[in-house]
DNA sequence: CTGAAAGCGCTTACAG
DNA sequence: CTGAAAGCGCTTACAG
């Protein structure tokens, strides 16, 4: 059994009511009172029960991370993020992680309950009806990489930016056939980074004809098939971008077994910085996301939001990528 | 205002006692009661208060997980694991991670108290204080790739079989002059390898010298630094076995930028089989660890803990490791 | 500065 | 089968 607030009071001498006021801070209590409270719960080993507190509150000091079931190390530097902006707060944090395909749900339900003070959602389908129901109620909520709503704060990245920029770079090497390999469709930055690459070629008199673009759904294995479907082509595109490092990671392990050489015959360029884009060889040309940042500002703005009363304007909050040019494009 | 159970009681004109029993599903209720009550939920969307019913039933249907804050693969494919465990179960997942680093562990303040009812923790140092405290109570608690410690349940990897079939393979290869990159050493881990690394020389007569094993700490860049120090030896080292593949990678990534050959200058082994193992050049040899079953088997032996009465014997289980033969160790 | 009391939203004996 | 009541462990007006 442990101990609770009435066995401190006993201890201590006073009423219940005194060792909270001492345990909260918030009202004045005699220093000599308060001296033989915290005496008491020393002594006793005394800690709060967090869910009688919340109970009481109203809140549980508890954020919920809504974030796709998928191993993938893009995800896990945001959740870092998450963490450490939460670190040091006395939030704790839950998660509740959902599986991309449709399902019911069902990992969601502690967040659709009252247990959260807020939520943090990454990478989430809005159109989901589970997802929709989170952001109808009256939580506090902030989005990072996903569509940006009327009305809801969110944080992504420059996506579009960023593809400009690892466009130019690959046309200033001279590299005129491009194809691209896209991630799913739920959030918008496959299409973004496609958008990109097709005003880009555009400023530059080129187009990208239907066969150069083909599927993948980000995750690992799709970008080797991927590969394949466009080493089917001819002619063969001299550069794939591949809407994430993992796809243009498999695409080179294709391209490997077909004896092409990177970037001699193809090009490759990805899009993310994950770890393993620097173990490849040949390392890989990208765009840095700023993960870790996007985690960490969601908390700290969850956090606010969380704790002012009067509710601030929603905000869309973009930030910058960063072309990180390595040997898969021909630097040299 | 979220409805409670009174606006259900009241629409479906009983008492809150029936509304309850009807939710809970324990009792006898009439068929007929029932429906009302249901419609009622319905109706009104109602949904209980996870916090109130915790409070009363001294259970929060919420697990926590302790776990390093270290941005790693193979920890995260364990918190999969715990997850797709506890998915479906109507049970929680409560995330603390604990800085590697000595700390004061206020990470670990939501678990300290009342708000989880069972602990899973991951490749923790038992002589922490705050892990130490962790298991002095009598909550249910199963340990991951931890010191296995008397009295309490544990999920590990068989660490020195696996390295003994890997240095097998190795001097079936014939080399002779190992050297031995070492992980951390708050769990045995490193340690068991090296233990099977010398026993298995020893087997064959061989012996490795004290500089031919160096420190290392299983993170990203220790590795590298670890190789500049064996590069400086001689004679040089003909194969290198690094406690993880974070390490061994780094590694590599050191042999190449010396120009030498990876596996006919200098071989490299690993251990634990992460995603980037497959797609370094060469791919990496490595002994792969069942990261996610740890996790799922412990998620569930968490859960049958928390569930049953009667407290079961403590076990410690110890799954299977296995060889993944690739082409850093010279395979042709 | 401090205490008695109400109440947060539930569950669960206890009666009937 | 169902309801009234106590109680889970706290916080917070309300008095004093």
């Amino acid at each position: 059994m442990p101990t609770t607030i009435f066995d401190v009071a006993e201890k201590a001498g006073v009423s219940i009511s005194t060792v909270s006021r001492v345990l909260n801070g918030k009202d004045r209590v005699h220093p000599e009172t308060a001296r033989r409270v915290l005496d008491a719960v020393a002594a006793l080993g005394f800690r709060q029960n967090p869910l009688a507190r919340a109970l009481v509150r109203q809140r549980s000091e508890t954020v919920g991370l809504v974030i796709p079931k998928v191993n993938d190390p893009f995800l896990f530097e945001i959740v870092r993020g998450v963490e450490d902006g939460l670190a040091d707060t006395g939030y704790s944090l839950l998660i509740a992680s959902h599986p991309r395909s449709s399902d019911d749900g069902r990992n969601l339900e502690p967040l659709r309950q009252h247990v959260v003070d807020g939520i943090i959602a990454v990478a989430v389908d809005l159109r989901r009806a589970e997802i929709d129901e989170l952001l109808q109620r009256r939580l506090p909520i902030v989005l990072i990489q996903s569509e940006p709503r009327e009305g809801v704060t969110s944080f992504t990245v420059d996506n579009y930016g960023g593809a400009c920029r690892l466009v130019e770079h690959l046309l200033s090497h001279h590299y005129r056939r491009f194809a691209y390999i896209r991630g799913s469709d739920f959030t918008s930055d496959s299409a973004e980074r496609l958008r990109a690459l097709r005003d880009t070629l555009a400023g530059h008199g080129l187009s990208l004809e239907p066969p150069y673009v083909v599927s993948g759904d980000y995750l690992r294995g799709s970008g080797y098939r991927a590969m394949l479907v466009l080493l089917a082509l001819s002619p063969l595109p001299d550069v794939v971008f591949a809407a994430n490092d993992q796809m243009a990671s498999d695409a080179m392990m294709a391209l490997h077994e077909r004896g092409l050489r990177v970037p001699d015959d193809i090009a490759l360029a990805g899009f993310d910085d994950i770890p393993l884009a620097s173990y490849l060889t040949p390392t890989l040309t990208t765009v840095h996301q700023p993960t870790y940042e996007l985690g960490y500002q969601a908390a700290q703005t969850a956090l606010s939001m969380i704790k002012e009363e009067t509710p601030s304007e929603p905000m869309h909050v973009v930030l910058p990528t960063r072309l990180v040019v390595r040997d898969s494009c021909g630097r040299h």
